[in-house]
DNA sequence: TAAGAATATTAGTATAAGCTAATATAGTAT
DNA sequence: ATACTATATTAGCTTATACTAATATTCTTA
Protein backbone atom coordinates (compact mmCIF):
# COMPACT_ATOMS: atom_id res chain seq x y z
CA UNK A 1 0.00 0.00 0.00
CA UNK A 2 1.15 3.65 -1.05
CA UNK A 3 1.50 6.60 0.74
CA UNK A 4 -1.05 7.74 -0.58
CA UNK A 5 -4.01 5.00 -0.38
CA UNK A 6 -3.03 4.36 3.09
CA UNK A 7 -3.98 7.72 4.13
CA UNK A 8 -6.87 8.06 2.05
CA UNK A 9 -8.23 4.45 3.27
CA UNK A 10 -8.42 5.56 7.05
CA UNK A 11 -9.59 9.99 6.53
CA UNK A 12 -12.55 9.94 8.64
CA UNK A 13 -15.34 12.33 6.95
CA UNK A 14 -15.75 14.06 10.57
CA UNK A 15 -12.46 14.03 11.63
CA UNK A 16 -11.12 17.98 12.31
CA UNK A 17 -8.45 18.96 9.88
CA UNK A 18 -6.06 19.01 13.17
CA UNK A 19 -6.89 15.48 13.21
CA UNK A 20 -6.38 14.61 9.89
CA UNK A 21 -3.26 16.33 9.97
CA UNK A 22 -1.87 14.90 12.63
CA UNK A 23 -2.81 11.42 11.11
CA UNK A 24 -0.62 11.64 8.30
CA UNK A 25 1.88 13.27 9.95
CA UNK A 26 2.26 9.85 11.26
CA UNK A 27 1.79 8.10 8.39
CA UNK A 28 4.60 10.59 6.79
CA UNK A 29 7.28 9.49 9.45
CA UNK A 30 6.67 5.95 8.82
CA UNK A 31 7.45 6.55 5.06
CA UNK A 32 11.33 7.25 3.91
CA UNK A 33 10.89 9.67 2.19
CA UNK A 34 14.15 10.75 2.51
CA UNK A 35 15.18 7.60 0.24
CA UNK A 36 12.19 7.89 -2.06
CA UNK A 37 13.09 11.34 -3.07
CA UNK A 38 17.07 10.30 -3.86
CA UNK A 39 15.64 8.06 -6.06
CA UNK A 40 13.60 10.42 -7.68
CA UNK A 41 16.62 12.47 -7.74
CA UNK A 42 18.76 10.28 -9.26
CA UNK A 43 17.07 9.96 -12.31
CA UNK A 44 15.52 13.78 -12.56
CA UNK A 45 18.50 14.62 -14.38
CA UNK A 46 17.96 14.38 -19.01
CA UNK A 47 21.27 12.53 -19.11
CA UNK A 48 20.91 10.27 -16.45
CA UNK A 49 17.36 9.25 -17.60
CA UNK A 50 18.83 9.09 -21.08
CA UNK A 51 21.03 6.26 -19.97
CA UNK A 52 18.77 4.79 -18.12
CA UNK A 53 16.71 4.09 -20.76
CA UNK A 54 19.37 2.91 -23.39
CA UNK A 55 20.72 0.54 -20.29
CA UNK A 56 16.85 -0.20 -19.76
CA UNK A 57 17.37 -2.00 -22.83
CA UNK A 58 19.77 -4.30 -22.29
CA UNK A 59 22.98 -4.48 -20.96
CA UNK A 60 25.37 -2.14 -22.36
CA UNK A 61 29.14 -1.00 -22.71
CA UNK A 62 30.22 2.87 -21.50
CA UNK A 63 31.91 3.62 -25.40
CA UNK A 64 28.11 2.30 -26.91
CA UNK A 65 26.16 4.63 -23.99
CA UNK A 66 28.16 7.47 -24.93
CA UNK A 67 27.96 7.30 -28.49
CA UNK A 68 24.08 6.97 -27.88
CA UNK A 69 23.45 9.52 -25.18
CA UNK A 70 26.00 12.18 -27.17
CA UNK A 71 28.19 13.25 -25.00
CA UNK A 72 31.98 13.01 -23.67
CA UNK A 73 33.56 9.93 -22.09
CA UNK A 74 33.82 11.76 -18.76
CA UNK A 75 30.71 12.92 -18.11
CA UNK A 76 29.04 10.03 -18.77
CA UNK A 77 31.35 8.39 -16.34
CA UNK A 78 30.55 10.27 -13.69
CA UNK A 79 26.62 10.12 -14.34
CA UNK A 80 27.15 5.85 -14.32
CA UNK A 81 28.86 6.66 -11.49
CA UNK A 82 26.57 8.22 -9.62
CA UNK A 83 23.85 5.98 -10.87
CA UNK A 84 25.82 2.76 -9.55
CA UNK A 85 26.45 4.53 -6.01
CA UNK A 86 22.52 4.92 -5.64
CA UNK A 87 22.43 1.53 -6.15
CA UNK A 88 19.79 1.85 -9.58
CA UNK A 89 22.96 0.45 -12.09
CA UNK A 90 25.32 -2.44 -12.01
CA UNK A 91 28.16 -2.88 -13.89
CA UNK A 92 30.22 -6.05 -14.95
CA UNK A 93 34.08 -5.59 -16.59
CA UNK A 94 34.57 -8.23 -19.42
CA UNK A 95 38.83 -7.34 -20.63
CA UNK A 96 38.85 -3.87 -21.83
CA UNK A 97 35.22 -2.68 -21.15
CA UNK A 98 32.76 -2.36 -18.73
CA UNK A 99 29.20 -3.06 -19.03
CA UNK A 100 26.13 -1.55 -17.50
CA UNK A 101 22.57 -2.56 -16.68
CA UNK A 102 19.98 -1.40 -14.50
CA UNK A 103 19.58 -3.22 -11.04
CA UNK A 104 16.64 -1.89 -9.71
CA UNK A 105 13.69 -2.73 -10.41
CA UNK A 106 11.52 0.44 -8.98
CA UNK A 107 13.31 2.42 -11.60
CA UNK A 108 12.08 0.28 -14.23
CA UNK A 109 8.77 0.59 -12.82
CA UNK A 110 8.50 4.47 -12.61
CA UNK A 111 10.43 4.85 -16.08
CA UNK A 112 7.46 2.45 -17.29
CA UNK A 113 4.98 5.07 -15.45
CA UNK A 114 5.76 7.81 -17.21
CA UNK B 1 4.24 2.91 -24.89
CA UNK B 2 6.62 3.79 -23.04
CA UNK B 3 10.51 4.50 -24.07
CA UNK B 4 11.87 0.84 -23.06
CA UNK B 5 9.21 -1.23 -24.29
CA UNK B 6 9.48 0.66 -27.78
CA UNK B 7 13.20 0.01 -28.12
CA UNK B 8 13.11 -3.50 -26.78
CA UNK B 9 10.45 -4.08 -29.52
CA UNK B 10 12.24 -3.33 -32.58
CA UNK B 11 15.78 -4.92 -31.59
CA UNK B 12 16.65 -6.85 -33.94
CA UNK B 13 18.38 -10.34 -32.67
CA UNK B 14 21.66 -9.91 -35.57
CA UNK B 15 21.55 -6.07 -35.45
CA UNK B 16 25.27 -5.07 -34.99
CA UNK B 17 25.77 -3.06 -31.94
CA UNK B 18 26.32 0.21 -33.72
CA UNK B 19 23.14 0.11 -35.59
CA UNK B 20 20.96 -0.29 -32.43
CA UNK B 21 22.97 2.66 -30.84
CA UNK B 22 21.72 4.62 -33.72
CA UNK B 23 18.42 2.74 -33.11
CA UNK B 24 17.88 3.68 -30.22
CA UNK B 25 19.32 7.07 -30.64
CA UNK B 26 16.51 7.72 -32.87
CA UNK B 27 14.05 7.07 -30.35
CA UNK B 28 15.32 9.24 -27.96
CA UNK B 29 15.37 12.10 -29.76
CA UNK B 30 11.58 11.61 -29.83
CA UNK B 31 11.46 11.24 -26.60
CA UNK B 32 11.14 14.46 -24.49
CA UNK B 33 13.62 14.06 -22.00
CA UNK B 34 14.46 17.44 -21.21
CA UNK B 35 10.35 17.44 -19.83
CA UNK B 36 10.35 14.06 -18.23
CA UNK B 37 13.61 14.83 -16.15
CA UNK B 38 11.61 18.01 -15.15
CA UNK B 39 8.91 16.03 -13.43
CA UNK B 40 11.35 14.06 -11.59
CA UNK B 41 13.33 16.77 -10.00
CA UNK B 42 9.96 18.34 -8.89
CA UNK B 43 9.45 15.45 -7.06
CA UNK B 44 13.31 14.81 -5.99
CA UNK B 45 12.82 16.44 -2.77
CA UNK B 46 12.09 15.41 0.42
CA UNK B 47 10.00 17.68 1.19
CA UNK B 48 8.64 18.31 -1.43
CA UNK B 49 7.73 14.89 -1.94
CA UNK B 50 5.88 14.39 1.66
CA UNK B 51 3.86 17.85 0.41
CA UNK B 52 2.48 15.99 -2.57
CA UNK B 53 1.90 12.78 -0.57
CA UNK B 54 -0.45 15.03 1.95
CA UNK B 55 -2.00 17.04 -0.67
CA UNK B 56 -2.36 13.89 -2.68
CA UNK B 57 -4.85 12.82 -0.22
CA UNK B 58 -7.04 15.77 -1.22
CA UNK B 59 -7.28 19.28 -1.19
CA UNK B 60 -4.94 21.09 2.15
CA UNK B 61 -4.34 24.54 3.14
CA UNK B 62 -1.12 25.77 3.90
CA UNK B 63 -1.78 25.95 6.93
CA UNK B 64 -2.51 22.30 7.48
CA UNK B 65 0.23 21.16 4.92
CA UNK B 66 3.05 23.02 6.98
CA UNK B 67 1.65 21.55 10.45
CA UNK B 68 1.85 18.09 8.84
CA UNK B 69 5.28 18.32 7.25
CA UNK B 70 7.09 20.71 9.78
CA UNK B 71 8.84 23.48 8.59
CA UNK B 72 8.35 27.32 7.95
CA UNK B 73 5.94 29.05 6.36
CA UNK B 74 8.16 30.62 3.96
CA UNK B 75 10.16 27.39 2.94
CA UNK B 76 6.38 25.36 2.45
CA UNK B 77 5.57 28.39 0.20
CA UNK B 78 8.66 28.72 -2.13
CA UNK B 79 8.40 24.65 -2.31
CA UNK B 80 4.54 24.74 -3.06
CA UNK B 81 5.53 27.55 -5.53
CA UNK B 82 7.72 25.82 -7.62
CA UNK B 83 5.59 22.73 -7.87
CA UNK B 84 2.61 24.64 -8.68
CA UNK B 85 4.96 26.35 -11.44
CA UNK B 86 6.03 23.00 -12.88
CA UNK B 87 1.85 22.18 -13.14
CA UNK B 88 2.05 20.00 -10.43
CA UNK B 89 -0.43 20.92 -7.64
CA UNK B 90 -3.09 23.90 -8.53
CA UNK B 91 -4.36 26.44 -5.90
CA UNK B 92 -7.54 28.08 -4.99
CA UNK B 93 -7.96 30.58 -3.09
CA UNK B 94 -11.01 31.31 -0.46
CA UNK B 95 -11.03 33.89 1.73
CA UNK B 96 -7.77 34.34 3.93
CA UNK B 97 -6.63 30.80 2.88
CA UNK B 98 -5.00 29.18 0.37
CA UNK B 99 -6.09 25.35 -0.51
CA UNK B 100 -3.63 23.14 -2.52
CA UNK B 101 -4.15 19.97 -4.50
CA UNK B 102 -2.50 17.64 -7.05
CA UNK B 103 -3.13 18.68 -10.39
CA UNK B 104 -1.51 16.23 -12.82
CA UNK B 105 -2.11 12.81 -12.67
CA UNK B 106 1.13 11.42 -13.88
CA UNK B 107 2.49 12.37 -10.57
CA UNK B 108 -0.32 10.41 -9.04
CA UNK B 109 0.90 7.25 -10.88
CA UNK B 110 4.37 7.98 -10.28
CA UNK B 111 4.09 8.44 -6.56
CA UNK B 112 1.59 5.30 -6.75
CA UNK B 113 4.60 3.06 -8.14
CA UNK B 114 7.21 3.66 -5.70
C1' DT C 1 -9.67 51.85 9.78
C1' DA C 2 -6.45 49.33 12.72
C1' DA C 3 -4.96 44.83 14.16
C1' DG C 4 -4.31 40.17 13.23
C1' DA C 5 -3.97 35.94 10.39
C1' DA C 6 -2.61 33.53 6.11
C1' DT C 7 0.21 33.50 2.32
C1' DA C 8 3.74 35.25 -0.92
C1' DT C 9 7.97 37.47 -2.12
C1' DT C 10 12.65 39.05 -1.71
C1' DA C 11 17.49 39.21 -0.39
C1' DG C 12 21.35 37.03 1.23
C1' DT C 13 24.08 33.08 2.03
C1' DA C 14 25.66 28.30 2.08
C1' DT C 15 25.92 24.11 -0.22
C1' DA C 16 25.27 20.93 -4.03
C1' DA C 17 25.35 19.73 -9.01
C1' DG C 18 27.20 19.57 -13.35
C1' DC C 19 30.48 20.54 -16.81
C1' DT C 20 35.25 20.64 -19.04
C1' DA C 21 39.88 19.52 -19.30
C1' DA C 22 43.51 17.05 -17.70
C1' DT C 23 45.39 12.96 -15.74
C1' DA C 24 45.36 8.19 -13.92
C1' DT C 25 44.48 3.29 -14.26
C1' DA C 26 43.77 -1.06 -16.42
C1' DG C 27 43.57 -4.08 -20.10
C1' DT C 28 45.06 -5.45 -25.05
C1' DA C 29 47.82 -6.06 -28.86
C1' DT C 30 52.11 -5.30 -31.43
C1' DA D 1 58.18 -3.04 -23.23
C1' DT D 2 55.47 0.28 -25.92
C1' DA D 3 51.55 2.07 -27.82
C1' DC D 4 46.74 2.02 -27.82
C1' DT D 5 41.92 1.66 -26.19
C1' DA D 6 38.43 1.89 -22.59
C1' DT D 7 37.15 3.65 -18.38
C1' DA D 8 37.72 6.19 -13.99
C1' DT D 9 39.19 10.00 -11.18
C1' DT D 10 40.42 14.63 -9.97
C1' DA D 11 40.55 19.69 -9.89
C1' DG D 12 38.58 23.95 -10.92
C1' DC D 13 34.91 26.65 -12.18
C1' DT D 14 30.03 28.06 -12.93
C1' DT D 15 25.41 27.72 -12.00
C1' DA D 16 21.42 25.99 -9.53
C1' DT D 17 19.15 24.70 -5.02
C1' DA D 18 17.63 25.34 -0.52
C1' DC D 19 17.35 27.55 3.57
C1' DT D 20 16.55 31.61 6.94
C1' DA D 21 15.08 36.01 8.12
C1' DA D 22 12.79 39.93 6.94
C1' DT D 23 9.18 42.25 4.53
C1' DA D 24 5.06 42.68 1.55
C1' DT D 25 0.40 41.58 0.30
C1' DT D 26 -4.26 40.22 0.98
C1' DC D 27 -8.14 39.12 3.54
C1' DT D 28 -10.92 39.20 7.86
C1' DT D 29 -12.75 41.02 11.88
C1' DA D 30 -13.26 44.10 15.84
Amino acid sequence: MTVLESSKANTQPNSSSNTNCEFIKGILAGSNMEEASRYFKAISHPLRLKILCVVGVGEMSVQDILKTVGTTQSNVSQHLCLLKDKGIVQSRKEGNRVYYSIKNETIKKILGSQ
